[in-house]
Parts: C-alpha cells; structure tokens; sequence
DNA sequence: CATGAATGAGCTTTCATTCAT
DNA sequence: CATGAATGAAAGCTCATTCAT
C-alpha cells in the first residue's frame, strides 16, 4: 500500500519553490532552468515533474507564496499605534534590510506581469488585498489624527504601494546612493504626504 | 562607384532597433527572439548580422537610444519657468499618455539591469545624467522660492527619478484604477515633498 | 533505486566516439556535423550533450582515443627479439593493412595540430610517449648489435615517427602504387638507415 | 566599349589566390572564409565572384598554383652535377626554410584530398609530375655512380616524394625539436638510403 | 568593374519535457 | 518515489552565394 504522505509531499513542494526562488532571484524567470532549479532542490529533472506541472507552473505559485508571506508580514507590521510613524518605519527597513522578505524579485514580477495575463492576474490579486491592508491601517490613522482625513484611504494605498515599488530601483539606479540621506528625504517625503495639515 | 551611403546605412540599423524595440515591448529582451525581430524587420537573420553584431549589442543599442530620447525629451520639458507647476505636469503627463517616449520598457530595463552588469552600466550612465538635469531644475526652483530649500536637491532628485518608476507600476497593480483620483493624489503628494514650508 | 549505471554511460560514450571517429574520417574535424555524429550514433543532438561538453571535446577525447589505442599497439609490437626486423615488419605491416589502428585519421590530425593549440598539444605529448618507446627499443637494439650505435635513439625516434607519417601520403599522392615494390624500397631505406655499418 | 584587359584580369586573380592562399595557411580550407579572404584581398565578395565561380574553385586554383611553383622550383633545383649532395641539400633546406616555397599547406591539402576527390586527384597529378623529375634525375644520379644502380627509380622518387611528406610533421610533432641534430640524422638517412654500396 | 545589401540553409548548442526503469 | 536517459523544437549565429545598383 503506497501511502502518500500528504504533509512530506507538501513540505517538497516548498523546498523546491524556495530552490525555485534562489535561482530566478539569480538569473529570472526566463534566464532560470529547470536543470539549475533540480540541482538546487537536489532532485532530479524527472522527479521535478511529480511535483510540478510545467515551469510555468512553478514560476506562479513561488511567486504566489511570495507575495502571501509578504502580505502576512505587512500585515503584522500594520498594527501600530502611531500609524504614520509605522509606516517611515517601514520605509526606513525597506531601505537597510532589502535582502528579507522575498523583495529581490519585485520588479521582475512586475516586468513579467507587463506581458504576461496569468502573472498579471497574481500580482493584481495581491496588489487588491495589500491596497485593502493598507487602507484600513490608513483609515484608523485618519481616525487617530494621524493622517490627513483628506485623503482618499484607498487612492492612497494604491499610491503608497507603487511608490515602495520606487524604492526597489532607488539603487540600481545609483549603486553609490547615501542610503542614510536617502532615508532622511524619503521620510520627509511621506511623512509631509500622509500628515494632517498643520492649523 | 561610391555608393556605400552611410546615411542609408543609419536608416536601416534605425529601422531594426525599432522593430526590435516593439518585440522587446511584447515578449521582454529574453522572449523576444531574433527570428522576430526579423520578421518585424523585414529582413533575414542573417542580413541582421550585417549590421549588429549579437542581440545582446541590439538591446544594449536600443536601450541606449530609448534612454538618450528620455533625457533630451526631459531636458525639453524642465525649463517651465515655475518648477513646481512644471514637475506636477509631468506627473500628469507621465499618467496619462504613458506609452509615448519609449517608457513602456522602464520596468523591463531595471529588471534586467538587476543581474546584467552591462545594462546596469547603461541604466546608472542614463539614471546620473537624469538626475544632475533634475538636481539643476530643482535648485533653480529653489532660487525662485517654489521648491523647499531644506531639500537636497541631488538626492531629492535620484528620490524623485525612482518614484517616477512607481508611477509605471500603478496600472500594473490596478488596472480597473482611476486615473483622475490618482493624478490628483499624485499631485499632492509631489506637491506637498516640495514645496517650501508655509512660514 | 540506486541504477546510474556508470558502466552504461561510459559505453554510451565510447559509442558516440566512435559514430564520431567514422564521420570525422569522413567528412574531416570541421566537415562532420553534429546532426551526421547524431545520426550515426543513433541519438538525439540534444542527448548528445549529456556525454560531451562540445564538438571540440568530443574531437578530443576521440583522437586521444586512438592516440592511445595506436601507442598501446605500438607498446606490444615493439618488443621482438629482432629490433630491425620488427621494425621492419611494422613498416610492411603499416603498408599492407593501412585502415586498422585508427591510423586513417593521422594526417588530418597533424594538419589540425598546425592551427588548433588544443589538438597540438595532444599530438605533441602522443609524439614525445611514442618516440620515448621507440628510442627504448631502438637503444635495445643498439646493445644487441642490431642498430647502428651511432645513432642518437631519441632523435633516430622521432625521425622514424615522421617518416611513418610520409608512409600515409604514398598512397593518396599514388592510388595505382605497386605496394609489393613499394615495400621493398621502404625496407632498404629503413634497413639501411638503422643496420650497423659493416666493419 | 569595354575592353577587358586579360593582362590586368589575370593579375587581379593571382592577387586573389595568393590573399586566400594566406587565409588558408592560418585557417585552413574549411575555417577561411570568403568574407577573410575579400579583406585580405581587398576586394568586395561579389566582386570575387567575378573572378572565380566558388570557393572549391579557388582552393582548387590555389592549389594548382602552389604545387605548379613547387615543381618549377624543384625542377631547378634538380640540376646540379651531384646527385646525392643536391637531395641532402634539399632536405637541409626543408627543415630551415620552412616557410618558402608554398609547403606550409602541404599537410593541409594531403589531407583534404584524403576526402575529397577534386584534391586528390590535382595532388595526383602533381605526385606523378613530380615523381617523373625525381626519377630523372635519379637516373642521372645512378648513370653517375652517385645513386645505388639497383633502386627503381621510379618508385625511389615516390618514396622519397613520400618521405619528404614526413619531414613537415618532424615540427608538428616535436615543437622543441633540435633542428641541427635531426638534419644530421635525416642526411643520414637519405645518404645510405641512395648511395651505391661500398665494394 | 565594383560594391555591399540581402538571402536562407545550416551550424552548434540549449532546454522544457517525457519515458523507461 | 526517484532517476537520468532521451527527445526535438527552437535558439543565436555563420557563411557561401546572389542581386540591385
């Protein structure tokens, strides 16, 4: 009787999407191989298969468990008591940590999701539930007087999601870059954005 | 007997980045392949070779020539006598006719920028001459009073740059977005960055 | 579980060497084609490349192949009792069964090894193995009385080598020679060559 | 009316083959490419076309040109009083002057003609010219008493053909080769080879 | 005579995927 | 479950040859 363990199976399936994610962070999506992948997971081509249905296959839902454990960490970051502060906090760590939660490969997914309708429709999917996150938090910061009311939550959220997409090409595009005098702009930045006009 | 004509020559190596410009846009520099930028170009795979001497030297090319038509359309638009009127303009402008200057490769061009050492030279060439022009209209703004005097207009500039990428990214993120209520939060928040503090 | 099979897979190889070997004897180094190897080992171009990095290297591999396979040969007939005659015998040998011991490809070796380092360098260290064999057995010789002591083995080696690869060139600059007439002229030139003066 | 000078067409063709003869001595004749030969002639590739119909035809051509120079030479060179001290004196000249005369391609086109029949059948024909001149001239030799009587003079003139064959692989084979020390042991060879014996 | 633009078949190599074991 | 042998359709690129001027 060959009993399939389901929770073995599944704990496979994870140890391949991260091989998966090592390798498209180093190469992309197109420029990453099955054979590489394999030999990141240890496992042979053939095997990869039993798991996996196409490269394609693999390619979506690594970048869908991304942007959930993404989703999962902005969502306890988001429960501060002082909201705009939360949020140059979470500027500032965007800035200093930009190796952590599965970020490397922002501006890929979103270059692929450019030409691509399946990986479009992943990342409009995530994109919709972190806009809807955000607006929440931003809401109970209007209602604290910590964000101006005047903005419309969810227009906002949209707007602060494509500007942290910003920050990801700040230093390839200045490999030099002060990251400190960076951070420093960039606060004033959102913090004049988001705060309630003075008087 | 002279024939040669350089001039000819130029035409038809512009003619094949351009069409190499269009299937980059539809597949990315690693889907597109040489066989359709053929096609597109009307001309054989090997004719190509006639006038580059690999793909990798038509992206490059192509690139270039996209990134040179930015700056000089940039170098054009940042000399509005109020700086401040000026950039919120360009934010509009950058949202609503958003496939005009050879920007629909943006994201595209950073990605690949993210492991092809060659392209981040030519994306940081381009990104530091964008950057010294905006850096130059900011303290301009800043002698006539529009732009805050606080902000270091270097680095207030390469912020400005990146969160020009996160305008691409709203429609990729939304696609159901409207576009009237972010242009105008857009305005603020650029607005508010950069305007001098009321007294 | 545990199959492999390195066994196998060094017999796969050994076969495609020699599906190559006949096509290269063919067609030459650069004339055979991948897809001709493919064909004649019965395997698909893209299989090919599980056993061989590269035409370069398949072309390597083969001809120290035979390189080695000649020097074996050469290792057992060069131990009679007689040095001259077994000389002797080899060059009749040489002359009469001229498509046996991988020797077809010789020629189009050496001229090979004139523009391709690589290939240079295999001749090269095949040559010195060789004449250091020879010289051995021609200095044998020399203790027996049957080869003229004058003669520096080491150089006398070489010189025989050579003049075994001008044994090749008869019969394509003559394809009607007598070979019986040809065989008794070679042996008065080597018997000669190497005799001992008569006192 | 055009008046097509022959002289100045025939010069043009001799400039041709000498630029591919070039070529090919640092290609061979499948690596030379058309495009290298109409540098190294400086002429355009469809205007080569006028001058020859393939690349077969120049090699050909070529070919016939070399081994047509080799044997004028050799028929001056084979007219001296001795016999024998004109042959070691050639094998001398071999082995310094390698360079003169054309011969760099002669393993080259042996082997090319070891596959294609157009080659093998021009190296025929000069063989057998060849062979006539060295055997008159061993004629010559034997009426003189400088060559052993006893020698076909037909078939010594194709060994020696032959084993001069062998004297351009003496480098190949050994690129550290004591040239000084090999000379003497090949005047050696040939010496006793053709002498008349002693009493 | 002379150019070089243009062709297209064919080259070596890669790679996602399937299959026998 | 697991292997790696095997496939075959491209991919980027080369090159002898032809053609319009």
């Amino acid at each position: 009787m060959r009993t399939v363990d389901p929770i073995k199976h599944e704990e496979k399936r994870r140890e391949i999407l991260d091989a998966a994610g090592r390798c498209f962070v180093r190469k992309g999506f197109q420029g990453a191989t099955i054979a590489s992948i394999c030999a990141e997971a240890k496992i042979s081509p053939g095997h990869l298969y039993h798991y996996f249905a196409s490269k394609e296959a693999i390619i979506q839902e690594m970048v869908k468990a991304r942007l959930n454990a993404t989703a999962r960490f902005f969502g306890k970051a988001v429960d501060g008591a002082d909201v705009l502060a939360t949020i140059l906090a979470g500027v500032e760590a965007s800035m200093t940590d930009a190796k952590n939660i599965g970020q490397e490969m922002r501006i890929d997914m979103l270059a692929e999701a450019g030409r691509n309708p399946d990986m479009a429709k992943i990342i409009e999917e995530n994109s919709s539930a972190l806009r809807a996150q955000i607006s929440d938090f931003l809401r109970k910061g209007q209602a604290r007087g910590q964000i101006d009311p005047e903005l419309d939550p969810m227009v906002t959220a949209g707007v602060l999601l494509s500007m942290s997409d910003g920050l990801k090409t700040l230093s390839l595009r200045n490999p030099t870059l002060d990251v400190a005098k960076n951070i420093q702009v960039l606060k004033i930045l959102f913090a004049r954005f988001l705060a309630p006009p003075k008087s």
